[in-house]
DNA sequence: CCGCAAACTGGAAGCGCTTCCAGGAGAGGC
DNA sequence: GCCTCTCCTGGAAGCGCTTCCAGTTTGCGG
């Protein structure tokens, strides 16, 4: 190991330099009231001349603060993180956060090790406060941060209850935007494809989509249950034609199942979008380079990183900031 | 903001409940020796009733130890960090400390504010160590660390000099396994689309490509300066064959800049593989998505995470792990 | 039954910082 | 010139844990 490369200075050696008591020291240092000006610049000289950075553990032990704040994603598959959906969320939050003096604690937690390791770091006011992101039903994760009365912001809206603070995408409105896109392109015989609907976006879209059949006066026309992942796509692609072989159109609930569903139409030979139109959602990329590309909802993960983020500092910093709910937009590419 | 969940009790409690002294106590939870049964079970009764943790910030300050390492990942442009390689290496960080006490700090240090709030960081000994990844040429943080004193693994090997711990994919091998297997396809006129020269593993994958050439008595048949993206790929794919119109064969260093390649080469109605043949490096998903399929050098990027928080681990324990080079291999697909 | 080593114990001193509080100094008003 | 009010200041008490050390107890051989 290198040698060590002579200890930091303390605040009392600070303080001792300039001439000041360390609580002078101190309160040069946080900004605080009741410095002169003459004991503020010997502190601040003795401080550049010894090259000075308080510790941070300490502050945290005398200000019951760590300075950190984590984002814990829940997953039982490593692969599931690879979804480019989490590194948007992540420069998000991270974008925010360096405006700010919190950095971030990344909790993957898959094995029961690693949500142990996150309960107790939890439980051990290792973390300011906590965002959660992508958790699934009956997830425990919300009582435990609750019980150890943590700050937390959600992504997304878990099943079984609203959280006090949340950012979340409008899943609704932009799945009605895609099945109305697709009504008033004139199609009537509208299928979806929907994600696990044990989970709240995965209902909320189905919903969207019901809504907008309804208020057009048009009667859903086939529904198979996807998984979100492309595979899940084509499968149920192939199900509702299988069921529904005049369907003239398609809603996937996510951009991975409708890339999917136009290979699965390719496969069957259907054309995309003349015989069939196909509308995503997400815009995260794949939806540029399927064939045609795909139209489909888009919705800004980064931002709603960002907005987590922020809101969590201002819970943080004591202060009730409204959740949030983020626009989606439509946008038209190839295959609607 | 919740009720005061109640404050967690403290060792001082504890020890008063077990009816010993703190130290004591102390020394049951670290299971340090000197402690008789009686005492030690005395003292877990208490513990249990009381649903007793011992406070991080209070042990990282008398033990000198956060329990936190960073993973630091300096980029200029946010979107950069989309790319799945650094999900993979996060995974891998991950999964690895998952089997350890220590906890992940994301440091995406884009702006010159985050790259200070790092900086800081080290300096007030916020983290018992840090992995750096991706590094630029002449990026300062290699300095710094080494002068906070800081136990450090790198990720690849930086430029100028040769990290005292580091974990690297056998570049130079792999990129001499995809030439190779052009050159046992019985292509002669095999160009290279190399990664930008100002970073090692651009100028090591070239180098394969070159001592692969040399061996084999060929002379390499045209390069072009890419920049890893696809983008990229496809302009220098472009400019190579303007200039040599007459190659059967590229060896692009990412996929990314194969996948680029492929586009262009059909753009100019070349087919791939028949007329020429196309190898990729990294094999991060996007290989299985380009069409025809590429047949690219796979590394596992996971792995590369793994044994990175393996070897700091090693390096906070004091120990002397050795630095590691994982290896390479050929993926046949259908460009090759 | 004694003496000594080994095993255990609790007191106390940290780790480095914040913050409360009582007291001191300076300024301003009469 | 004296008194009061305001602004500063440093001492001291934490924050919750680890660890050194000196003292006490225990156990065992003689």
């Amino acid at each position: 190991m290198a040698a060590n490369p002579r200890r930091q200075p303390t605040l009392d050696e600070v303080a001792e330099r300039a001439g000041v008591s360390r609580s002078a020291a101190s309160r040069v240092i946080n900004n605080a009231p009741h410095v002169s000006r003459a004991t503020r610049d010997a502190v601040e000289k003795a401080i550049r001349e010894m090259g000075y950075l308080p510790n941070r553990t300490a502050r945290a032990l005398a200000t019951q603060q760590t300075g950190i704040v984590a984002l814990a994603i829940p997953h039982d598959d490593p692969e599931l993180f690879a979804d480019p959906f989490f590194a948007q969320v992540i420069v998000g939050v991270s974008t925010a956060l360096e405006e700010t003096d919190l950095h971030l604690l990344l909790c993957l937690a898959s094995s029961g090790r690693g949500r142990s390791r996150l309960t107790n770091l939890l439980r051990t006011r290792g973390v300011d406060g906590i965002m959660l992101i992508a958790l699934r039903e009956n997830d425990p994760l919300p009582d435990i941060v609750e019980q150890a009365g943590l700050p937390a912001v959600y992504g997304g809206r878990p099943v079984h209850f609203e959280p006090r603070w949340y950012v979340d995408s409008d899943n609704l409105g932009g799945a009605r935007l895609a099945t109305d896109h697709l009504i008033g392109l004139g199609r009537r015989r509208i299928a979806s494809i929907t994600g696990q609907l044990s989970t709240e976006v995965g209902r909320v879209r189905y919903r969207g989509y019901q809504e907008a059949m309804i208020i057009a006066g048009l009667a859903p026309h086939g529904t198979a249950e996807g998984d979100f992942t492309e595979a899940g796509g084509a499968a149920a692609m192939r199900a509702l034609l299988e069921a529904h072989p005049d369907l003239d159109a398609v809603f996937a609930a996510s951009d991975n199942m409708a890339a999917g569903a136009v290979r699965a139409l390719a496969e069957a030979g259907r054309s995309v979008p003349d015989e069939v139109a196909v509308v995503g959602f997400d815009d995260l990329g794949i939806a540029e380079r399927t064939d045609p590309a795909l139209t489909t909802v888009h919705q800004s993960i980064q931002s709603l990183g960002q907005e987590m983020a922020r809101m969590l500092v201002a819970v943080i910093a004591g202060q009730e900031p409204a959740s949030l709910i983020l626009p989606t937009r439509l946008v038209q590419r190839g295959s609607a």
